[in-house]
DNA sequence: CAAGAAAAATAGACCCGGTCAAACTTAAAC
DNA sequence: GTTTAAGTTTGACCGGGTCTATTTTTCTTG
C-alpha cells in the first residue's frame, strides 16, 4: 500500500487549497484576499492552511520551488562541465527545446503583474533569490564563489526581466526567450570574468 | 526662524524613538522586542512610533539611506568618469580615508548578527539592495544597464560579506576592508564584461 | 495677549498574518 | 472493535500596521 486514504486525503486538501487560493488571488489580488477567505473558499479552517503552507506567499509560489529544484539537479548530473557550461547549456537547451516559451506568454505576464502588485510576494522573490544564491555557492570554483553566484543570480534576475518586458511590449514569446538568453550569455561572461579575478 | 519649537520637538522625539529603539533591540533582539515597547521605553504612543517610521525595521535602518544618497551624490559629481571608475574610485578613498575601518569594528559586527537575526531585517537588506540597484540603472550605459547594475549590487553586497566575514575571523578591520576592496575591484572587472556585452 | 487655525499626539478599535493549546474526528494497526 | 496516532478544528492570543475621532500643543493673527 503506498498511498492510504490518508495520505490521498492531504494531496487533494493541499492541492484543492492551493489551486482555490490561486483562482482568488487572480481574480482579487494579493493583499485583498485573506487566508480566510481562501480557508473558507476551500472549505477548511484557517490553521488547515497554515498546516500545509507555512506562509501565505507560499500558496503561490508552491511551485516554484522546482526551479531551485531543477538548478540542483543540472549542477548535481553536469559531469565534468564547469557549473558556469552546465547551466548555459541547461538554459539553450531549455530555450531550444521551446517550453521555455510558455515562460512569456500571457498567463505569465499576469502572474509577474501579480506578484509586482504585493509587497509580500516581491519579498517572497528577493528572499527565493538570496536562497538561490546561497545553495550555488557549493557548486563553484573556491575563489569568489560567492560573488560569482550573486552575479549569476543577479543575471537570471535580470534576463528574466528583459523578457518579461519584451513579452509585455507586444514581442513574441520566442523573441522574449531569446533576448532572456542573450542576457544570460552576457552573464556568463561576467561570472567567468569574476571567477579569474 | 528657521526651526520653530514644533520642528525642533519632532527632530528630538524622532532622535529618542530611534536611539531607544537601537538600544532595546541590541538588549534584546529586533524580534522580541514590541513596538509598544519601544513606545513606552520613549515615552509615547505607538502611533507616534508609526507616525515617525513607517516600519518597525526602520527604527534600525533609520540612517541606512545615507549609503543610497551618498551613491547618489558619488554618481551626480563624477565629472567625465564612468560610472563604474567613480565607484571604485569613491571606495578607494574610503579605504585610504580609513573611515571604512569602523564599518568592520566590533559594534557593526553585533550589528550585522543583530541583522541575521532576525528575517524582518534580513528582508529590508534585501529590499534596499533593490532598491539600490534601480537607482543606479538610470546612471549606466544603455545596453545592459539592469544587468551591470545587478551585477555591481551583487557585488557589493558579496564585498560586505567578505569584510564581515574576515572581520568575524578576527582579522583586523584593516584587512577586513581590504578584503571588501579586493571584491569590489574584482566586481568592477565583472561589470565592465557585462557592459562590453 | 487672546482666540482661533493648524499640526501633532493620543487612545481605542480594528484588521490580518501567524502561533499555540486543547479538544475532536478520522484513519491505521492490532 | 478497541486502541493509537495523525490530522483537523476551534478559539484564544500576539504583534505589526491602519484608521478615526479626540485632545493637546504650537503657530498665527488681530
Amino acid at each position: 500500500m503506498d498511498e492510504g486514504v490518508r495520505e490521498r486525503k492531504k494531496r487533494e486538501t493541499r492541492a484543492q487549497i492551493s489551486e482555490v487560493a490561486t483562482t482568488l488571488f487572480f481574480e482579487r489580488g494579493f493583499d485583498a484576499v485573506t487566508v480566510e477567505d481562501v480557508a473558507r473558499a476551500a472549505g477548511v479552517s484557517k490553521m488547515t492552511v497554515f498546516n500545509y503552507f507555512l506562509r501565505k506567499e507560499d500558496l503561490l509560489f508552491d511551485r516554484e520551488s522546482e526551479g531551485v529544484e531543477l538548478l540542483r539537479s543540472v549542477l548535481a548530473n553536469r559531469g565534468k562541465k564547469s557549473a558556469l557550461v552546465a547551466l548555459r547549456d541547461e538554459v539553450r537547451r531549455l530555450v531550444a527545446s521551446e517550453s521555455v516559451f510558455t515562460t512569456f506568454d500571457h498567463s505569465v505576464l499576469s502572474f509577474w503583474k501579480l506578484v509586482q502588485g504585493s509587497p509580500a510576494l516581491r519579498a517572497r522573490t528577493r528572499e527565493l533569490a538570496d536562497e538561490a544564491r546561497d545553495s550555488l555557492v557549493p557548486h563553484l570554483e573556491r575563489p569568489n564563489a560567492d560573488l560569482v553566484a550573486g552575479v549569476i543570480v543577479a543575471g537570471w534576475r535580470a534576463g528574466y526581466r528583459a523578457g518579461l518586458e519584451a513579452a509585455r511590449q507586444g514581442r513574441s514569446a520566442k523573441k522574449a526567450a531569446a533576448e532572456l538568453e542573450r542576457v544570460l550569455d552576457v552573464t556568463l561572461v561576467a561570472a567567468r570574468a569574476a571567477m579569474r579575478g
